[in-house]
DNA sequence: CTATTATTTGGCTATATTACCAAATATATA
DNA sequence: TATATATTTGGTAATATAGCCAAATAATAG
């Protein structure tokens, strides 16, 4: 396998990685319903402020949400609400394809 | 959260994670393509035999793939090869839902 | 039965992940 | 400015993961 090749396979491990976590799955389907603060993802998830904060901040790092601060919160949205449908747009996810 | 829908998340994440390392999403787009026997795997993959062993056991713990022995040799599948639509197929790897 | 091939399992080490607490930062309000 | 709220960052300990080697199993060939 040439290093392309691998490159796009290690791109699309680690969205799949990203999402392959309990509560990071959870955050994301909640954020399929619209955005959400991190206070109420807090809430939602019962976990520590720091401990979402770091599983939103991997959610980002994968390219799965994206923030938007306004005031002094920072609200989260699904980048790609197709990662609903899903292996059909990790593609999309890492830019080498089209999500539908 | 009640316990039902705590494992159901917990549930596609284990599918989720389970793809969520470059060696087993390779060897998963790999049997997309057909069963594999093992030592094919090992010599695509290019890591240990022990190893790949290991992912592949680890994939059919999360209902990912399946196995069939014939002779000494071990052939592997994929078991939901709507996995490669993905998202939309999660829910019928957990059996909650259908795969189109 | 012995040797060979295919695969899994056990053991071990290095590395990564997760979660919490405490501290730092940023913004808004009194 | 002092204070409160929202969030991130740093540190750390417990746990999990990944990969290799060696040994155990299983099936086949001779």
């Amino acid at each position: 396998m040439d290093d392309k090749a691998q490159a796009i396979i290690d791109a699309k491990a680690k969205v799949l990685k990203s999402l392959g976590h309990p509560t990071r799955l959870f955050i994301v389907e909640e954020l399929a319903r619209g955005e959400r603060c991190v206070c109420e993802l807090v809430k939602l998830v019962g976990a520590d402020f720091s401990t979402v904060s770091k599983h939103l901040t991997l959610l980002k790092n994968a390219g799965v949400v994206q923030d938007d601060k306004r005031g002094q919160m920072v609200y989260y949205t699904l980048k790609v609400p197709c990662i609903l449908r899903f292996m059909d747009c990790i593609e999309a996810v890492i830019g080498t394809g089209s999500c539908r």
